[in-house]
DNA sequence: CGCAAACGAGAACACCGTTCTTGACAATCT
DNA sequence: AGATTGTCAAGAACGGTGTTCTCGTTTGCG
């Protein structure tokens, strides 16, 4: 995509090298008090800067900082579920079933929550300036629906579904509501099966934050466990069943 | 529960009453700006006093005001899904089936939150301080879950179980985590359906928080129709079935 | 009436993000 | 090589924040 020249004078790879260290700084401070707690003259502190002015010669704020946090957590969230999914898949000879493939997926991202538990609120929490995602983001963003889609529209087998299966019925204004999402995707791809995607989306990042938030602290003795068997549960009843 | 004893001085009245009205004002500015926004200052000079410090009268501090907004979150919109559970039993003389009353209840919850988007960021995003949750609130965030939790395990018909109907089968492990819940419910109440309740209300939530915080702008058109499609599909996906 | 508690005002402290200016240094061009 | 241009960290300053403490004043109670 880019770098088509190598040479790099002193000063620029000096600046790029710092950057990535504010960054690094940045994030341990993130993950250590959250993101109401990440303060520019900490950061700089911690550099050995003696003001935090000079940041702003990297950054054009604070804001910009959390957003290039944000990218990189969307990065490596989505790069750790889809490891896990090529893990997954090119493992056994056996071709997984894709209720094993769903529930491995879950398991990676809910780990990797647990492991940044503050970047994960920074991007499935709930949006601290105005909410305004810049375009860079999207594409990392959405990796992991991605990977959730075609775990749910490819077929595991030759085609996936039983002859006499029933598949759920799409009134009009629902195959409608996402008409710009159909958009995109290949013309015959059947409009139930990204429905289901999309909620097997929509109910992962839902349980991991109820769980990430504390919301059932109180309820459930086993995260992991209930976690699990919630995630199976769905993936059969939204037809990945094998 | 409380007030055994009518008679309150002049000042105790002005006192609960001036609380109120900081509370007012304290949720007007968070409803227009978030609560990152939320300044005592601005508070009490909105209120009229010439100082912050005046308002430490009456909340220990910044996060207290925010802990009691909080708790009026909680328990604005336990009474809203309550009330619209209530209108949709109450209103026919044939008794409604399940599913529509989950539906109900979905709308009810989704229609509170877009009306008040910040309240609800403020209990179901990220938790801003150390995330602790004090003993009076939990007695109205459960309110929700636990109307979601009746509509499940309450059979709508006479048991509301068809005869060839396939339970979900639940592993023990997967029974056990959620031992802390069960003990407080009746022990004839089965345990797929506590865990299909559990799901649900986690779906619910799930979905609410995609569309509020921008998860789904650029993928639905109609939110309103999607999530009454999601929402239905779910209800049967979980053994709502009429 | 007198006393003690509650009240608002005010100043002060320690932070914060951000802006602007200044002098030193490196890279580039002539 | 010398002059110039741009980048850099530094520093001071501004306006904002939550919080703490000390004051007179006012209110309610015995």
């Amino acid at each position: 995509m880019s770098s088509p020249q190598k040479p790099l004078t002193a000063r620029e790879r000096a600046r790029i090298e710092f950057t990535a260290e504010i960054k690094a700084v940045a994030r341990r401070q993130l993950a250590e008090s959250g993101a109401a707690a990440l303060s520019l003259r900490a950061v700089a502190r911690e550099l050995g800067l003696a003001t935090p002015s000079a940041l702003y010669r990297y950054f054009p704020g604070r804001d910009a900082l959390l957003t290039a946090l944000i990218l990189d957590a969307y990065t490596s969230l989505g790069a750790a579920a889809e490891a896990a999914y090529a893990a997954l898949d090119g493992a056994d000879e056996e071709p997984v079933e894709a209720l094993e493939h769903w529930v491995g997926v879950c398991h990676a991202v809910r780990d990797w929550a647990l492991a940044h538990p503050h970047e994960y609120a920074l991007i499935y929490g709930s949006p601290v300036p105005g909410y305004a995602a810049p375009q860079d983001t999207v594409a990392q963003a959405t990796r992991v629906p991605y990977l959730i889609g075609t775990l749910f529209t490819d077929p595991p087998g030759q085609d996936g579904h039983r002859p006499g299966e029933t598949r759920p019925a799409m009134p009009d204004d629902a195959r409608q509501s996402l008409a710009p999402l159909l958009a995109g995707l290949p013309p015959d791809t059947p409009a139930d099966r990204v429905m289901g995607s999309l909620m097997a989306w929509t109910y992962l990042f839902g349980a991991i934050s109820f769980e990430l938030f504390g919301h059932r602290s109180a309820i459930v003795a086993d995260p992991r466990a209930f976690f699990d068997h919630e995630a199976r549960r769905l993936g059969t009843a939204l037809g990945l069943a094998g």
